[in-house]
DNA sequence: AGACAAACGCGAAGATAATTGCTTTAAAGC
DNA sequence: GCTTTAAAGCAATTATCTTCGCGTTTGTCT
């Protein structure tokens, strides 16, 4: 399922990976992934979870410099490979109910990462600043300039994430 | 043909929002819409593009602080009674040429907004870390959590920027 | 092994969207 | 005022997605 997903999004439009067409590819009934999953947002996004969550464990390196470098680029690199389309796909299904609780799974995780820096006595940012400086940027990037996410990148966002909460706190 | 759309994204789902309903709302034939746009995520990113160069003009206050958050602000208040749905809708469209060149345009004068605060002698940041720093949490907010971009919120993400310009330059 | 529940396969029917050739209206230039 | 050109209306055709009832497989528990 996964890689029929990834294989038709690899050479086609999004707008091109339908239900029908992953069905197809996978050698199962479409039906199966209208019961299932609904629509094709509903399954990509479910695709998008998977792979973070298997690609892009939650690290704990004992710094929070550590910590949230490597967080980044695993989840650059998790998610380059799949290009803009997949985001997309991904933002297409974001208010419902099964992605929202995917993202609230991974925010809790991050959040106990915040928590175990500051409980060594770190400086650290709160969530919103760590998704809106490391997550939304990469997010944003890929959406409108196609720009992949990578690992220097990544890196270059949790300096400025930490410049600032150095300078601010 | 903006009204239609607006008035259609209001109460309904993205994917409800198709080129015959549209076109049917507007009184226009359906023809025309897929001929002109060739389809909705097209055709709404021209709205919001238009929308912003309306009602999100760059400034030009006197001062970077000035530009920048009533750049944010306004930006916030064009998108937000939209709301999240908009975006990916633009989102959607994103890689394809005309959209490609609406950002550019935006992006430019961005820039020169930029430029003239470089040229008083202030410490500025660059292009992208404006657009990873302001747009990027505003857009993000708005898709993965439903979150309206709001005039707060946007003061708060100029401070943070230029917190950081202070400290790094 | 047998019984049950859950998921999957199948194909057809129904609904919607997308395309097309042609006609008609509207606008622009002369 | 007339000609030319571009855009919009129109309706039928085609393509595609989405749903549904029903039979079959698969896995689990006793």
């Amino acid at each position: 399922m996964q890689a029929a997903v990834v294989e038709l999004l690899a050479d086609h439009q999004l707008e091109e990976v339908t239900i029908p067409r992953v069905a197809e590819r996978a050698g199962v009934h479409q039906a199966t992934l209208y019961r299932r999953w609904g629509n094709i947002a509903g399954l990509v996004d479910d695709i998008v979870a998977e792979r973070l969550g298997e690609l892009a464990p939650i690290p704990d390196t004992g710094t929070l410099r550590g910590d949230l470098e490597l967080a980044a680029v695993r989840f650059a690199e998790a998610i380059a490979p799949l290009g803009a389309i997949m985001i997309r796909a991904a933002a297409l299904a974001a208010p419902d109910a099964d992605s929202a609780v995917s993202f609230k799974t991974r925010a809790t995780q991050l959040q106990a990462m915040l928590d175990r820096a500051a409980a060594r006595g770190e400086k650290t940012p709160t969530l919103t600043e760590l998704l809106e400086s490391i997550t939304a940027p990469l997010y944003f990037q890929e959406l409108f300039f196609g720009r992949p996410a990578d690992a220097e990148h990544a890196r270059e966002l949790v300096d400025r994430l930490l410049i600032y909460v150095e300078a601010s706190r």
